[in-house]
RNA sequence: GGAGAGGUGGCCGAGCGGUUUAAGGCAGCUGCCUGCUAAGCAGUUGUGGGGGCAACUCCACCCCGGGUUCAAAUCCCGGCCUCUCCGCCA
């Protein structure tokens, strides 16, 4: 959500920074509302001045034992007008609400200006693509002929485009997330936690989710909860309305979840295998941080996430996403790319954004600067560190052999028993 | 799921219709005093919003949302959360 003062007294740089980002969005009717709005809350505050005033006149007048018919009859007007001014007012703050927001975040002013995901622009790449003496083949075709996925009994369980990993494969999976939170915590100074999978509706408003992408996520509809589609939600609203103390920050938050998503409106995308599915593991990087180190945070969260798929010897590239491509509440995102030989297609394994104040200001997440002065808004980051399947395509893609088998990089084999390859007689 | 108790400022804790536009204490800050320390004295310390160049001023906030009243922390209704006991359960 942006500062409501700010847009009143910038409204071009609003508009430009909105309009970069291709969405409509009504600042013009919003500022309308606003200007309604203070001119009622001028009348009906006097109003209540008023109303304080001769209320304390009558209780002393009550009090000394005197009649006060004048005054009440008076107050009873005005305390009817005070009702009906208060209603308008409160349809209004509604109104304004509702509108803000669905108000996108304002990119930083590094972000490239484009107009579609091709203007993204690659910052860097990491290591090379793998070459083979052999077609290299697809995940679900190597994960199938080694019974470690069974897609057709995950869609027996749950209809498509859900996994169940089995054997070697489960085993996997549970190696990553092992080595990953490992690494966060022990390197890179991220504090473990393990929160809810479901949470309060505030709390996606929060993050931003809501009410923008309500269709995206799975609803328990008798008690208004949400499956979360990402640990950011449960780590960001950990602090939902609280003011953190100066010497508390920076503070750095890892966590395993599984993630939901309905995925609704991309079907015909991705169609097979671990690419886009609607329940995935992840785990997830979030920071709260002082606003002036929010840029300097950004970078050196984005090499967490990177440092996993260097330890996993896993080819990749960083992309600067432009003004068309980042996400609703981002101010900055980079997101990296691993290299799927098999698909032979680059694929989203991480995503690490900078939201500025704009979660915080939703979610109420303030702190007090040092000096002892007034709370401030808080600057938010989040990044995955990374995204499990796909990080699973590229592993089984990249390490395959010419036999089917596939080597376990090295960092996980601790996890897996000692283990150093994954074939089909295991 | 059933029965009860409770949610007040950074913290503790009183108030249960109008001398409280939240007492008192603790902690913090600022002065004064004491040759150090401790103690003492005085003042000050929340959040959001409106108006003004400004000193300033007004409004709202005692978990949240409604209601009663000239007036609500206080009374009534609904909700959320916490705790205790019972039931159920991994």
């Amino acid at each position: 959500m942006l500062d409501l003062k700010f847009i009143r007294e910038n409204v071009p740089v609003v508009k430009e920074s909105l309009n970069n980002r291709n969405t409509e969005v009504e600042i013009d009717k919003l500022l309308q509302l606003d200007k309604e709005r203070r001119d009622l809350l001028a009348q009906v505050e006097e109003l209540k001045h008023q109303r304080n005033v001769v209320s304390e006149t009558i209780g002393k007048l009550k009090k000394a034992g005197k009649e006060a018919r004048e005054e009440l009859r008076e107050m009873k007007a005005v305390a009817q007008k005070i009702k009906e001014f208060d209603a308008k007012v409160g349809q209004l703050n509604e109104k304004i609400r509702e509108k803000s927001l669905l108000i996108p975040n304002i990119p930083h002013k590094t972000v490239p200006v484009g107009k579609s995901p091709r203007d993204n622009v690659e910052v860097r790449q990491w290591g090379q693509q793998p070459r083979f003496d052999f077609s290299p083949r697809s995940h679900w075709d190597l994960a199938g002929d080694l019974g470690i996925i069974d897609f057709p009994r995950a869609s027996k369980l749950s209809g498509s485009h859900f996994a169940l990993y089995r054997g070697w494969g489960a085993r996997l999976e549970r190696a990553l997330i092992s080595f990953m939170l490992d690494l966060h915590t022990q390197k890179h100074g991220y504090t473990e936690i393990s929160p809810p999978f479901i949470v309060k509706r505030e709390c996606m408003v929060g993050t931003g989710q809501l009410p923008k992408l309500e269709e995206d996520m799975y609803r328990c509809e008798e008690d208004d909860f949400f499956l979360i589609p990402t640990a950011e939600v449960p780590l960001t609203n950990m602090h939902r309305e609280e003011i953190l103390k100066s010497e508390d920050l920076p503070l750095y938050y890892c966590a395993y979840t599984p993630c939901f998503r309905r995925e609704a409106g991309s079907y015909g995308k991705d169609t097979r295998g671990l690419v886009r599915i609607h329940q995935f593991d992840k785990v997830e990087l979030v920071k709260f941080v002082p606003p002036q180190d929010s840029g300097e945070e950004l970078e050196k969260l984005v090499r967490d996430a990177e440092e996993v798929l260097q330890a996993l010897g896993l080819h990749y590239r960083v992309l600067s996403l432009c003004t068309a491509d980042i996400s609703f509440a981002a101010a900055k995102c980079y997101d990296i790319e691993v290299w799927a030989p098999g698909e032979r297609r680059y694929l989203e394994v991480s995503s690490c954004s900078s939201f500025g104040d704009f979660q915080a200001r939703r979610a109420q997440i303030r702190y007090r600067p040092p000096g002892g002065t007034k709370a401030e808004f808080v600057h938010t980051l989040n990044g995955s560190g990374v995204a499990l399947p796909r990080a699973v395509v590229a592993i089984l893609e990249t390490y395959q052999q010419k036999d089917g088998s596939v080597i376990i990089p090295e960092p996980l084999r601790p996890y897996m028993g000692g283990t150093e390859k994954i074939s089909k007689e295991d």
